[in-house]
DNA sequence: CATTATAGAATGAACGTTCAATCTATATTG
DNA sequence: CAATATAGATTGAACGTTCATTCTATAATG
């Protein structure tokens, strides 16, 4: 059997209605921090009544965590990505550009902060973070072991883990540099990280 | 003509109660951020009425600023201390144990980002975080600068502040990381932060 | 016609802030 | 040195506002 889904109701009819909350609720978000957002300022930029937001989302947590739990998926995806190239290191050094760009955004890094600041002392924020830190760490250890390997280095569980957290460090990092400093180099910083991660990668224990 | 001053009272009772604020204040914006933090969970914390606590600042703001400043003079101080060095790169090599433990320290890395969240859409604060960050940008740009030359390197302006931005970011990354991860591990991080600041100051351009 | 979508008013709690009143301790006076 | 005056510290209740959430009623849909 076919079904036409010329337009797309069927269940996402509550789908687009609840993205568009979402879209709305990140935006205020990163303009006013969770605690400073109101169900009324979401519900204006949604373009829709404050009551009808409790038809999508039991609360404000819940928004909260929604938004939170999208925004990692695509951290995921970026380290699947990278764990399929053919070379790794070079990719690595080619697309820290991107990496460095992306973290740079204040946009970005605005709701980044926030998310967490908020998981700092929020519980079902942290675990939701927590559990996709842990799979993204998991995805980038493996990814370099296989490529320190095939360059002839066998590195412990920890010298792995202490890698892998100072890549994380450095790139998350430039999501507070770009608050602190908003005049920041990029390319200088581009130049910089490259040249790290080509040192880190290549390192002898 | 001499002023006995025994009971420390004169200008300093005043400061004693701000200080008692301060410190409650920040506790308070620890485990509940800053706009979770009521004025009355504040006053209670300070151990003192919600009113009296009018007398000290001009608003919950005012709080959040003075808090805010006090935090960054210790940062100054820190990088002043490393200009201070013999061997700066030695030093810094060293030190990077304190920073790490540092900046990994849950209580610090709470109530950091959510400063930097704060000052991320809050204008005020955010002047405050960026002149103090300009000062220490400075400090560490000249430090690095000397050291680097005394070994013969002659570096742009630019990369310089790659490598300020670059060892900024490692390290106040680590704020981030110690939230996404809290088993992180300590040891593996130091390790691997003391090989990438040897081959950052070591670097040839 | 039944079900779902939507709006907007209603509710009660919590908020930051203000303020009149009280308490405490020092200074002044007789 | 007792009595009084004065200033500043401190309180907790009160104010108006805003908040998240719920309730009720109407419109759209299939």
């Amino acid at each position: 059997m076919s079904v036409t889904l010329d337009h797309p109701s069927e269940a996402s009819r509550a789908e687009t209605r609840r993205a568009q909350v979402r879209v709305a609720a990140a935006d205020c978000f990163r303009q006013h921090g969770f605690h400073g957002t109101s169900i009324a300022q979401i519900s204006k930029a949604a373009g829709m009544s404050t009551g009808h937001i409790y038809h999508y989302f039991e609360n404000k947590e819940a928004i909260i965590a929604d938004i939170v739990a999208r925004d990692l998926d695509r951290l995921l995806t970026l380290t699947a990505e990278l764990r399929a190239a053919g070379d790794v290191k070079s990719a690595m050094i080619e697309r820290a550009v991107e990496g460095v760009e992306d973290n740079l955004d204040p946009g970005t890094a605005g709701l980044q902060l926030e998310i967490v600041a908020e998981a700092a002392r929020n519980p079902r924020v942290a675990d939701i973070v927590r559990a996709a830190d842990r799979q993204c760490r998991a995805s980038l250890a493996a990814t370099i072991r296989t490529q320190r390997l095939a360059a002839g280095h066998q590195d412990s569980e920890a010298a792995l883990a202490g890698m892998v957290e100072t890549l994380a460090a450095m790139f998350e990092g430039l999501q507070i540099r770009t608050i602190r400093n908003p005049d920041l180099d990029q390319a200088a910083v581009v130049q910089v990280f490259r040249r790290m991660i080509h040192d880190l990668l290549s390192q002898t224990p």
